[in-house]
DNA sequence: ATTGTCAAGCG
DNA sequence: CGCTTGAC
């Protein structure tokens, strides 16, 4: 739900792209005969002719609508073309549409701040255009205050939608109120689900405009603080959603869906359609990441189960996530033992009621694979590249052949960027790429106080800085966190150990150091520890076993010149096997600048325990400034390979002719195909105020 | 048997 | 985070 915020200080004026049947759109530029005719896009053709998912305007006046099967459209339509999706990793494969939303939000990013809304939806804040084209064009401010396109985002997309196909729409603030007054409640953006139905039955609001009779109050007292003013706000045109500058995607996914008969009823078969999930995200991130020199962090599984429960508990099969590592099978193998974890805790969970047939019988219905937490990677580090092409050797090492010299110690490495600034704003996040264990570990920390922690793995490593928050540009700043979460995925044999989400505090001086700990294989039954430096909190019950190992306070001397550093270790033993030693950790605290040095060690197990030990090393590290900050998202005409200019020649004619007169007008002045007048957004203006644009009221 | 992807809010 | 909702 949209947050209440401060009202826009000033007018903007946003434009709402939206494409028409935008995947017909597509293959009809690949195949121009297709032009003219009723076209559909389908997607998996042997069931009943497939799906539409989309349909071009000529099929729609035969009736063609979205979700119909394709034999259906062929009934009602005989004469329809249905274009397949293609097929890739035996699945829908949308590669070419999303690269087709790119073209456009390209060329539209010449002309103001972009928002890419949906693979083929744009948000477009033109003011600064819209202003300079007044200025030029010696409209009054009274002018273009009364004929702007949309004043919010809200407005925007609402009159987008207005006069489809191949028509803007204009929304004078003049009109709002009108407009409003006629729109029904469920049409808005937020309101299509329960919200909507509850204004409907509830408050028997019909119309946006019918809010305007509630106070303020009275809508937050029946909704809340923020829905309540937002509602309010909406109800009078008001909106403090603004373009977010963002032309790339936030995070990438893939999945299918295993209907009915097609469910998936063993791990053999989950396995496989992980692992051909996990090769279509990592092409995926592959020229994502690279082409604009970005990271990602976080690796989700989803699924949906059906099951052989009849009517009891219908749990939900849980997500997982850990540490995104880079490489088809690291993606599908992490991705295949977050699936076990999941299914081990909900078979647990459903463990309690019974079921007929006594043995666990679930069918996995869909599988959903994703990538999040993506940043940026500052200008001067390497960039991901290197993640995907080096081979795993020290001899290819990643600093290698740049400025830093190779192998590189944790403390060569953070040498190499000495203490320039007295600026403490900055936060850091490190990724950490273990040659030898061939596992990357991610941290994030965050400056406390006067000291910024720096994340980094001992032993030999391929490191990463990124700098998500730029204390020197206000656009990069993140929202402010207590804490920072920290993942890590170590693997020996069968066992998994996921601490997932450490928080690293420093109070008053003090550091501790918290994680959470699963055995995702449910063998985790005896967490011992004999230090009384940590603390733990045992999960019980049929959950997965869950710890929390607390580190206690270790001082932090700033003053001093020797890192303090405490290590411990904790252990989990399996009654049964030696080898399910499901975990040994050690930590260390260091702080660069102290002197004093802690350390608390656990006895290391016994001979023939097999262990892990993995030590962490905390550092205090100086401010520093990596120089060039690059943006979060530059403009994809700089950063994407895909630099669309477009042609004369690419123009079609026909599609032209096709278009309203106004706009064919506009389109030839940009092209310079006829006249060599400019400023079209004034024209456009103008010719709105003659009364030849459409308008919504 | 409405697919496959997204973003965002909530606890 | 993990889950839910809404939207295209």
């Amino acid at each position: 739900m949209p947050v209440a915020r401060p009202e826009p200080s000033e007018v903007r004026v946003i434009a709402h792209v939206d494409l028409d049947c935008f995947y017909v759109q597509v293959e009809q530029r690949k195949r121009p005969e297709l032009r003219g005719k009723p076209t559909g896009v389908v997607q998996y053709n042997p069931w009943r002719g497939g799906g539409l998912i989309a349909v071009g305007y000529e099929a729609r006046q035969f009736g063609v609508t979205r979700n119909m099967r394709g034999d259906e459209a062929k009934k009602v339509c005989p004469n329809i073309e249905l274009i397949q999706v293609p097929v890739a990793h035996g699945k829908a494969d949308l590669t070419q549409y999303r690269d087709a939303g790119s073209e456009v939000v390209a060329v539209l990013s010449r002309k103001g701040t972009c928002e890419r809304a949906s693979i083929d939806e744009v948000y477009l804040d033109i003011t600064d255009a819209c202003v300079a084209s007044a200025l030029e064009e010696q409209f009054s401010d009274d002018v273009l205050k009364s004929h702007v396109l949309g004043l919010s985002e809200m407005l925007a997309k609402l009159a987008s939608g207005m006069h489809k196909p191949a028509q803007q729409t204009l929304v004078p603030s003049s009109s709002v109120t009108k407009l409003l007054a006629t729109l029904p409640i469920k049409k808005m953006k937020q309101l299509g689900g329960k919200l909507g139905d509850s204004l409907q039955s509830d408050l028997r609001v019909v119309f946006v405009g019918d809010l305007l009779q509630f106070s303020e109050s009275k809508l937050q007292n029946l909704y809340g603080i923020n829905t309540g003013t937002w509602l309010w706000n909406i109800a009078r045109g008001l909106s403090g959603d603004e373009v977010k500058p963002r032309t790339l995607p936030k995070s990438h996914s893939c999945g299918k869906t295993f209907p009915g008969p097609k469910s998936l009823k063993n791990l053999a078969e989950v396995k496989h359609w992980i692992t051909e999930l996990a090769m279509e995200l990592q092409e995926r991130l592959e020229t994502d990441l690279c082409q604009n020199h970005r990271m990602a962090h976080l690796l989700t599984l989803h699924a949906g189960t059906s099951q052989g429960y009849k009517t009891n508990s219908d749990n939900k099969f849980p997500s997982k996530s850990c540490v995104l590592r880079y490489g088809k099978e690291k993606i599908a193998s992490d991705a295949f033992k977050l699936f076990e974890r999941a299914l081990s805790d909900y078979l647990a969970q459903n463990k309690a009621s019974p079921i007929k047939g006594g043995s666990g019988i679930w069918a996995v219905t869909s599988l959903f694979i994703g990538a999040s937490n993506i940043w940026a990677i500052p200008s001067g580090v390497n960039p991901i590249t290197q993640f995907f092409s080096a081979p795993a050797s020290p001899e290819n090492s990643f600093l290698k052949d740049k400025e830093c010299s190779s192998p590189v110690s944790p403390s060569n490495f953070l040498n190499t960027e000495p203490s320039t600034s007295s600026d403490n704003k900055c936060a850091y996040i490190e990724m950490c790429y273990d040659l030898r264990s061939d596992t990357s570990f991610a941290g994030t920390c965050k400056d406390v106080g006067t000291s910024t922690f720096l994340v980094s793995k001992c032993e030999e490593t391929k490191h990463l800085i990124v700098d998500p928050y730029s204390s020197t540009s206000d656009h990069n700043v993140i929202e402010e966190k207590d804490t920072f979460p920290m993942d890590y995925m170590q693997e020996s044999d069968d066992i998994t150990c996921t601490p997932t989400f450490g928080d690293f505090m420093n109070v008053n001086g003090q550091a501790s150091l918290k994680l959470d700990v699963f055995d995702p294989c449910h063998r985790l039954l005896d967490l011992s520890n004999t230090d009384s430096n940590l603390e733990f909190k045992e999960q019980t019950s049929l959950e997965t076993p869950q710890a929390v190992i607390q580190c206690s306070p270790v001082d932090l001397d700033l003053s001093s010149s020797e890192p303090p550093t405490a290590e411990f270790a904790c252990q989990a033993t399996n009654e049964s096997q030696i080898r399910d030693t499901a975990l040994v950790s050690n930590y260390k605290l260091i702080n660069t600048d102290g002197n004093e040095s802690q350390t608390r060690r656990k006895e290391l197990p016994a001979e023939g325990d097999q262990q892990m030990c993995h030590s962490w090393k905390l550092r205090d590290i100086w401010d520093r400034k990596l120089s060039g900050h690059k943006q979060c998202d530059t403009p994809p005409s700089k950063q994407n390979q895909y630099l669309w200019g477009y042609k004369q020649e690419d123009i079609d004619a026909q599609i032209l002719s096709e278009l309203p007169e106004e706009i064919q007008e506009e389109l030839c002045r940009s092209l310079g195909i006829k006249r060599s007048k400019k400023s079209t957004i004034g024209d456009f203006f103008k010719s709105y105020a003659q009364g030849t644009g459409s308008r919504a009221d």
